[in-house]
DNA sequence: AAAGTTTGACTGAACGGTCAATAAACGGTA
DNA sequence: TACCGTTTATTGACCGTTCAGTCAAACTTT
């Protein structure tokens, strides 16, 4: 049987030469044994797919070994900057390996992608907000967006680059699109507080709320090599990032308000 | 004389091994006649920066047209996935070329970088501001800053690309620090005037400002790929863009006004 | 002739990917 | 429980293209 194609990627330019499948003469001839390591690819540790038949467990420990190695790697350099060799060394591991799990480069960034869209997801239910007063939730929401890029800057670099390559691997994967998204749940559960009682606007978009929150620290932590050069200033000292976040929910919370924002969005005090 | 190092770029990863300078064994040899060319890459075409002495006109345009190419490309596939025969390709012309204009792929990057600076540079005096109020003036500043992104998508992609670089080009950059930014000042101008009539808060610093009105719509652009795939719709669809501006506008002016935002910040009427 | 510009042919390492073979674990079975 | 075939995991050597960068010579303008 001829060889399962390795991801269902598609080059992003289809009209110029891609770095080509494979190196040898295009390989036509059928494989023989051994060609059943495909199926590893179908299965992500991150959201606990159905495990391989007889799937040893080294064999577990060895993918998250790769997967830690290549999420540094990616995030480091890009995924276009980024050596399958340099993942390998970084693991600890034989460059054959990697093929041997994730099938290609792509594939191994697909997989990484979705165990840090997993990894991100899974801290976000943390934010602890449920108690608090609408305001002071949305503060602290907006805070603990922000503070998460600094925790993770991989997530970010690893949405750049994916972003710079028009998402083909987001759109390949089949679990990032379907998983549920806590953040934007909290959002939507606060503004229904916030509305019934009466401190917020009605109409306001769960969505574009999140992106608005999303954007105001994120492009600022994405973009921080940029803006430094034509600031001229340091943005991510502690005090740079606590006075954007101040600035970001300040924003948030304004925008929210159904009275004439007192002092209550500047000083904290509801 | 030895040749002088084609630009003060560090390599991003100096400890590991890059893509070396030369394939050559290393060269030290002094290079005989012929090796003025590097003269070529202290001059920039846009801040039209002193010419270099006997410079001829098919010069300048050769350069132009490179500098074209070279947009559309790095543009398209980002600093590392871009390549130098393509750029070739694209500008009808001898590899060589390049180098001799530009020194290097990185040389050429920033030169690319520069002008794309420049050009946004002057695209934005022509936001036409000053004679509107300032809540109408601030809404068209956070429109027009917007629609750039769609009228100059290269820009934000040469951004991100910088960005995931950690900044090494525009570091190296002499020209770019010093541009004079049209957009801040008026955001400055406006937020003054805006103060001295009583509709803006007292206090609000002009770069967290300017920086948020950039992120609003930026981040969602330069992001649109990942977020379509978690939120699964089209977002850049006309009339989704300008809902995001129009939401962006409100936050904005929301967050400047002293008032309890009437009417005005929702439908445009003063 | 001297400086500036363009050409075509070339280099060599890096890099994604592959192969055949071996080692380790498992499952059945006698 | 000792043996054995099969599956799973790992190894090391290898391949062919790509791609940044170079050289020396030719052409063009002043």
């Amino acid at each position: 049987m001829p060889r399962p194609p390795a991801s269902p990627i598609k080059p992003a330019k289809p009209n110029k030469r891609q770095p080509r499948a494979a190196c040898a003469p295009v390989r036509t001839a059928p494989l023989k044994k051994g060609a059943v390591r495909a199926e590893h690819r179908e299965f992500s540790l991150a959201t606990a797919g159905g495990a391989t038949p007889r799937m040893r467990e080294s064999s577990l420990r060895t993918r998250e070994t790769i997967l830690t190695a290549a999420t540094t790697e990616f995030a480091e350099s890009g995924f276009d900057a980024a050596h399958m060799d340099e993942i390998a060394v970084r693991a600890g591991i034989q460059k054959n390996v990697l093929y041997y799990y994730f099938g290609s480069k792509e594939g191994l960034f697909t997989a990484v992608l979705e165990r840090t869209y997993e990894l991100i997801r899974s801290r976000q239910e943390e934010a602890g907000i449920r108690d608090l007063d609408p305001v002071e939730a949305m503060r602290k929401l907006v805070f603990f967006t922000g503070q998460n890029w600094g925790r993770h800057p991989e997530f970010l670099r690893l949405l750049q680059s994916e972003n710079l390559n028009k998402g083909r691997h987001i759109r390949a994967s089949k679990s990032i699109p379907r998983m549920y998204n806590p953040l934007l749940d909290a959002i939507r559960a606060l503004l229904e507080r916030g509305v019934a009682s009466g401190v917020f606007r009605k109409g306001i978009d769960p969505v574009d709320l999140y992106i608005s929150i999303t954007s105001l620290s994120a492009h600022y932590v994405s973009h921080q090599h940029t803006f430094e050069a034509i600031f001229q200033r340091r943005l991510m000292t502690p005090p740079r990032m606590r006075q954007r976040l101040e600035h970001a929910a300040d924003m948030v919370i304004r925008y929210l308000l159904t009275d004439p924002a007192p002092p209550a969005a500047q000083k904290r005090g509801v």
